[in-house]
DNA sequence: GTCCAGTACTTAGTAATACTAGGTAAGGCC
DNA sequence: GGCCTTACCTAGTATTACTAAGTACTGGAC
């Protein structure tokens, strides 16, 4: 869908971090594939990057290099307990938002 | 609920445009109070007025000036055919989102 | 009649964040 | 070698909410 960036803005470190929890661990290629395939048809790879890079730099998961059979080495992402924690309260802020925005549209 | 702002980002100008449309017509501070009272507690008035100068400037409303008994001339805005459209597509784009949210999280 | 609280609007500057639009590399296949 | 897929990185830009002020009008307290 057109025009989902401004939206998506908040939400996004909150989603790849999710991501990550669903499978253990993950690196970035796959968690766009993954956005992609479960209908954000329009992130783009450097954007999901950009917001890894961000959860590395605020300390909320590990990172672990290893080397790929197909390609590249892969940098695998894991979520430690800042990272579950701040998951938890992103999930909490989402759901509020959601509430909130119920109530207006009645 | 701290920590909102990013979360808010291309959420609020729907919000507003919910708002105003519910009331038929509606000026900035009323508009701010009412946020206020349905939970967006941390709302400041700077931002709502923001918010309805770029709606103004994205010609989604019609703007009166009115005078008060109680206080300076208000600005009553009223969503018109593009805002309605506008506001139309904005819950489009929210629901489907909602929708991603719910299944990444499953 | 002066001061103050409540009402009402404005705006310059800042921070956060997603996107644009590239670039770099490694491996496999022809 | 040339090309495709995989895989990661980044400088610059646009958008947007917040900070932190300021202006101005009305009515009541004193």
């Amino acid at each position: 869908m057109k025009g989902m960036t401004e939206l998506l803005k908040g939400v996004l470190e909150g989603v790849v971090l999710q991501v990550i929890q669903n499978s253990e661990e993950a690196y970035g290629y796959q968690i766009t594939s993954t956005l992609i395939e479960l209908g954000f048809q329009d992130i783009v790879e450097g954007t999901v990057y950009t917001v890894l890079l961000r959860l590395e730099k605020k300390n909320l998961v590990t990172v672990e290099k290893r080397k790929s059979m197909v390609g590249p080495a892969r940098k695998f992402y894991r979520l430690n307990d800042a990272g579950v924690t701040y998951l938890a309260d992103f999930w909490q802020k989402w759901s509020f938002l959601v509430d909130q925005l119920i109530k207006i549209k009645r």
